[in-house]
DNA sequence: TCGGAAGCGGAATTCCTGTTCCACTTATTG
DNA sequence: CAATAAGTGGAACAGGAATTCCGCTTCCGA
């Protein structure tokens, strides 16, 4: 029986309650103060004692990890969406700078968006082949069509998002990471 | 009387070959696993008891950021160098490129230039000022030259430094942050 | 050479957080 | 409405890491 099903059917309706207002906690404090949480700051934060967390999430990475997991799919939305436009620069440009647009605000999204394997954010692989697929299309596409420069690949977009990820997450007072991506996508034209 | 003025003349030798063991166990294991050194392992490493890192420092912070200050003088004299190249756009590239290569390999260091402020490296605002002097000079004259993009300021600088580095940093296996950087400099060209 | 000040080592202390444990509640089911 | 299994709270525990403390050692000037 999978988490999922679990949390659908053998859970009683406090305990399934419960669980959901855990996640919500988490997931405000994470996005919130990623490296500052505090399972006891969650807990209270969700009205409920620690030892319940654990009922529902064997450690505190495990919790951390579903919710990036869960705010990884959006990521696989936005790809096929950018799919649809016609203009294969704009489709690029448009996964790039949605990409970023969702990451913004949230700490500890971005948190897992920099460290692809410190932080051992196992268990979201699936998450992730289902984002590439539709995004590996659209800058082939770009490349094909010659709307950006040659050697970009797909392998370049964790990169990127990295660095871009990071002037959101340390720079200091939000001075703006939007020009980090100008110069990068003014990077990505051909020439 | 300061710091330094106290390592010259006030220490007894014995505590002068220690303070400089102290430092360059430091730097070494700063440099290999920035976030994990931990004092007793500094100490091991310098031949010394814990109490005596203490004795010449008075936190962990300060002995890192010592370090830090130490490491940032490096890109004064990169921009003093790069200062001399006739041509605009490679003076600029050559700044650029250079402060890359002087952080690569030194994890500790590019912890710090990604966190302006988050993890407190307070005191090296001199040595941030003596570098702004020449870098702002070679990066306006090739902007006035017409060599990069008319709205690149000095201003940039440490967010770009920030994007490449956590290449650097987080990407697995030593990925090439060089890419990143060839990215941004040709999103640094007029156009 | 000697006295005392300076310095040293490293066990002990402190603080901080994730995790465990279990007596106590509460939902569910017949 | 029991009986019972499921779930809960939060004090206690555990382990990790920075910092302190102090009896002992080493340097150095007279």
């Amino acid at each position: 029986m999978t988490s999922a099903e679990k949390t659908e059917k053998t859970l009683r309706a406090d305990a399934r309650r419960n669980r959901e207002k855990i996640f919500a906690a988490a997931r405000e404090l994470f996005a919130r103060d990623a490296e500052g949480v505090q399972m006891e700051e969650i807990a209270s934060h969700a009205g409920v004692g620690v030892g319940t967390i654990y009922r529902h999430f064997p450690t505190k990475q495990a919790l951390l990890t579903e919710m990036v997991r869960t705010r990884f799919s959006r990521f696989t939305e936005i790809a096929l969406e950018a799919e649809r436009i016609d203009d294969p620069r704009e489709a690029v440009e448009t996964l790039i700078r949605q990409s970023c647009v969702e990451v913004e605000g949230d700490a500890g999204f971005q948190l897992a968006m920099m460290s692809p394997d410190e932080l051992e954010w196992e268990g979201i692989e699936q998450e992730k082949a289902a984002f590439a697929e539709p995004a590996t299309r659209i800058i082939d596409r770009a490349v094909e069509s010659g709307a950006v420069r040659s050697d970009f690949s797909f392998a370049d977009f964790p990169m990127l998002m990295c660095g871009i990820t990071s002037t959101m997450y340390f720079a200091p007072a939000g001075s703006d990471w939007q020009r980090h991506l100008d110069l990068i996508l003014a990077g990505l034209r051909p020439g």
